[in-house]
DNA sequence: CCAAAAGTGTTTAGCGTACACCCATGT
DNA sequence: ACATGGGTGTACGCTAAACACTTTTGG
């Protein structure tokens, strides 16, 4: 037998009678401080279904790839119809696809996104609701796995990159960075410890501003763009 | 304005006259030592081009989406047809989804895999060989790009898990599984520190039986199977 | 003055690295 | 016997963690 490679042209015609279709979904966190609470907490917007299948229950914000974009585009584009906002990270996540998530077949192309709680225009829309990471509802499809995955991936890559400056403002203190860091990590961190950290990363570049109010003012920080974000995904990989 | 998820049951007719495909390709690498070479290397599969686009060029192994089987079986199903092998790990890379990737509108969900050295049958087929990872001729498609990625995350991974041992047989000396990760790094480790590290981890059975041959006799090591061999995506998630 | 957060210093434990050294076998 | 890889011991340096301590503000 004489193998090849089967990207033939086109796909065979019996497949082409029901498609495969491309979807893009996003899981896009933010932190809040939910009243009464000491602790900051990991949240994300759902977008209520409006039709079948699962019609009624909360998904994912996605939507359809279109021909015209790529996959980035798409979720960019997409997360912006559903609930108009705009990351301040993403990346890909996963690619899903098993045969039986959804009663026709769908393949999602899942992203994970950060935004800063300052970028959050609170729409009123009842059919975009922020929730709790740690309690969510039953979901559509299989969403709660899709978030679950992403919230490890969010708690993983924390420890070695330094992507939870997309849930901040341009400047900030380490308290609030450690804030950060302590919500999605869930567990208190040695302010001390935090400190030395981070300040020898030399990812952090100290302002001449402090955060004034109570006690005494804690010094301002900017990040050094010099240093990555993190790593997205094998596009923009330079060599 | 009213957002509402926009998965719909089908999406616009428009996007269904040349509707957008999905393709699985899989990089699997393997080691090999050159004859005449001190080192082995990471070597991969690749499968010539028959047909337009980029008839003639080298290219991952893969095939169509299959709309009866999962992103996963499609991997394994494709890289069998094409290259006749079965992978000993097999885990998702990337979803590769620009617009002007291929001249028709294609997303590539990507597979990367380890195969061992004695799984391997020669086959005597001129379309599929075998090159080394270091020096790739120009492939087709973004084909190169995807291996680059591919190999960024196997020397990745090789660090904090236990994939070293997809490129090995179920016994092994410590010297063995050195070189697969000397092979994977590009450097020489120190063998009394590799030995510790490695019989720290509590990933390796010691066996009664040892490797002679040469000198002294070697122990053989198993692995430890209660100990993940490493994260596979969402899917076999436990929680 | 006091509470509380900002910020500094010090000690300890663990781990990776480097490297000296002994052990066991084939030739 | 000796060369070679298998295997052990040890010292050094870096870093995370724990925690005592000083500084600076608001009330």
């Amino acid at each position: 037998m004489t193998r090849t490679s089967t990207l033939s042209p086109v796909p065979p015609a019996d497949a082409a009678a029901e498609p495969t279709r491309v979807a893009v979904s996003t899981v896009i966190f933010t932190l809040r401080r939910l009243p009464g609470s000491e602790t900051a907490s990991v949240a994300l917007p759902l977008v209520r279904r409006t039709r079948d299948p699962h019609e009624g229950l909360w998904a994912l914000p996605g939507g359809w790839l279109d021909a015209t974009e790529g996959l980035d585009a798409a979720a960019s584009r997409t997360l912006a119809e559903t609930t108009g906002l705009a990351p301040s990270y993403l990346e890909q996540l996963y690619a899903f696809g098993a045969v039986d998530r959804s009663p026709s077949r769908v393949v999602s192309i899942v992203y994970w996104a950060l935004i800063r709680p300052d970028e959050i225009a609170d729409a009123s829309d009842e059919n975009v609701q922020w929730f709790d990471a740690a309690s969510l509802p039953g979901l559509a499809f299989d969403h709660n796995q899709i978030v679950d995955y992403a919230l490890w991936r969010l708690r993983n890559k924390v420890g070695y990159s330094r992507i939870a400056h997309g849930l901040l403002a341009d400047e900030f203190t380490l308290a609030e960075l450690r804030e950060v860091y302590e919500a999605i990590l869930g567990r208190r961190l040695d302010p001390a410890n935090f400190r030395r950290q981070v300040e020898n990363s030399g990812t952090l570049i100290p302002t001449d501003r402090f955060r004034t109010g109570s006690h005494r003012p804690a010094r301002l920080y900017r990040y050094n763009q010099d240093v990555e974000l993190a790593d997205r995904g094998p596009l923009d990989r330079r060599q």
